[in-house]
DNA sequence: TCGATTTGTTTCGACTCGATACCAAATGCA
DNA sequence: TGCATTTGGTATCGAGTCGAAACAAATCGA
C-alpha cells in the first residue's frame, strides 16, 4: 500500500533531519529539539512566543517545554520578558547569541545541496507536503501555526497596512509573514 | 528561502510522526524507535536482519540499538539466532508477537486517512521524498536500504528466478521485495 | 601466526520526556 | 462580591534514549 511506503520515507527522512541537527546542534551543546525551539521563536510573532505556545508547536508537555526553556536561558540564547497585561504570561525573545547559533546550524548544507537535484527547486514537493501536514493536524485537533497572512482573520486596508481580526491590532508587513498560534486557514470553497 | 520551508515542514511531520507513534506504542510500553526496529526487521532480507544493519538503518551507535534489542527480545517480540557461518553473528527474527504488534500499531489510521486527501493518493508525493531521500543518503554516506529488486546486482534468469550478483544466491519473487543493506541503486545515464 | 578489523555487549553519564504536584493569576459564574 | 474553575508556568521524579568508551570474541590478512 502507497500509505506503508510513504510513512516510511517521511520516518527515515525525520530520522535523518534529527541526526543532522544533533550534529549541527552539538558543538553549542544543544540537543535537536532546542534548536527546533529557537527557530520557532525566531519566526513566531508577538502573540505566540510564549512557553505555551511552544508546547503545543513542539507537541511536547509544558514540563518538558519548561525545562528546554531554563537551558537555553542558561546559554544565553534567549531571554524571558513578563507581560504587562497577563501577568502569568512570560515572553520568550532571542538574544543575539541565540540568533548567531540559528544562523550557523540551520538549516544544514547538505540539506539544500539535496534539494537542488529535486525538479523544480522543490515548489511541488512544498505544496504536497504543506497539504499533508494540514490534514495530519487537522485531524490530531492541532493547531496550525500558520503565517499570518495566510489566516482567515488577517484582513487588508490599504497599501501595506494590515489589521488581524481577532485582537484588531494593526499589522506591519512583516508582522504578516510570522508565525501566528491563532492562525486559522481559510476554508477554500467559502 | 524554498529550503528553509521545506525543512521545516519535513521536521514538523516527523515531530508529528514520532508523536503518533509514541501514542501507539505506549500500550504495549514501546518507544518510537522500538516500533521502528519492529518495522525495519519486518522487511529486510535475511542478509540485513542483523544488529549492525539496524544499526546503520537507524543511523544510531551500536551500543545504544544493542540496548534497544536488549528490550524487545525482554518483550518476547524477537528473537536472536546465531549465524552459523560467521560465529560473530547474530540473527533477528521477529517472533509472532512481533508481527502482531506492528500489524496493530502501524501505519495509523490518521495518516491513512489525511493521505486519501492527496492527488493521485501521494504518488508525486512519493516520488519527490524517495529522490530527497536518495540524495540525503548519498551526502552522508549512508546505505540507501533500498528493495533488492532496484539494486544493480540484482538479476533476472528467466520467469520469476532472480539471483544477486554480490552473494550469487538465487532470490525469489519475495526476496526481491524486501530491504537489503547492500542495495545500490542503479545510476541512471549508464 | 599475530595484529587489525568486524560484530556485538556492557557500562556510564548527559539528556529528553511524561506524569504529577504545585503555585499564581485570570476568568466565569452565582 | 465571593469562590470555583481554568490557564500559564515551574519543580521534581523516574523511565528511557543516546553517545562514548571499554571490552570480548570471531574473522581476516599479511
Amino acid at each position: 500500500m502507497a500509505a506503508d511506503r510513504l510513512y516510511v520515507l517521511l520516518e527515515r527522512l525525520g530520522n535523518l533531519l534529527r541526526t543532522e541537527e544533533r550534529a549541527a546542534g552539538l558543538p553549542h551543546g544543544l540537543q535537536p529539539v532546542h534548536l527546533q525551539a529557537l527557530r520557532y521563536l525566531q519566526s513566531c510573532n508577538r502573540y505566540s512566543n510564549t512557553p505555551a505556545a511552544l508546547t503545543e508547536y513542539l507537541g511536547l508537555t509544558k514540563g518538558t517545554v519548561s525545562q528546554t526553556l531554563l537551558l537555553l536561558e542558561e546559554k544565553g540564547l534567549l531571554r524571558k520578558q513578563a507581560d504587562t497585561e497577563d501577568r502569568r504570561v512570560i515572553h520568550l525573545l532571542l538574544t543575539e547569541a541565540g540568533r548567531a547559533v540559528l544562523k550557523q546550524a540551520l538549516p544544514p548544507e547538505l540539506f539544500k545541496r539535496a534539494l537542488s537535484g529535486l525538479p523544480g527547486d522543490g515548489a511541488a514537493l512544498d505544496e504536497s507536503l504543506t497539504e499533508l501536514l494540514r490534514a495530519l493536524q487537522a485531524a490530531n485537533a492541532q493547531r496550525s501555526f500558520g503565517a499570518c497572512g495566510t489566516c482567515k482573520h488577517f484582513q487588508r486596508e490599504g497599501s501595506g497596512r494590515f489589521r488581524c481580526g481577532l485582537t484588531q491590532d494593526p499589522l506591519s508587513r512583516e508582522d504578516s509573514q510570522l508565525l501566528c498560534r491563532e492562525h486559522e486557514g481559510i476554508t477554500p470553497g467559502h
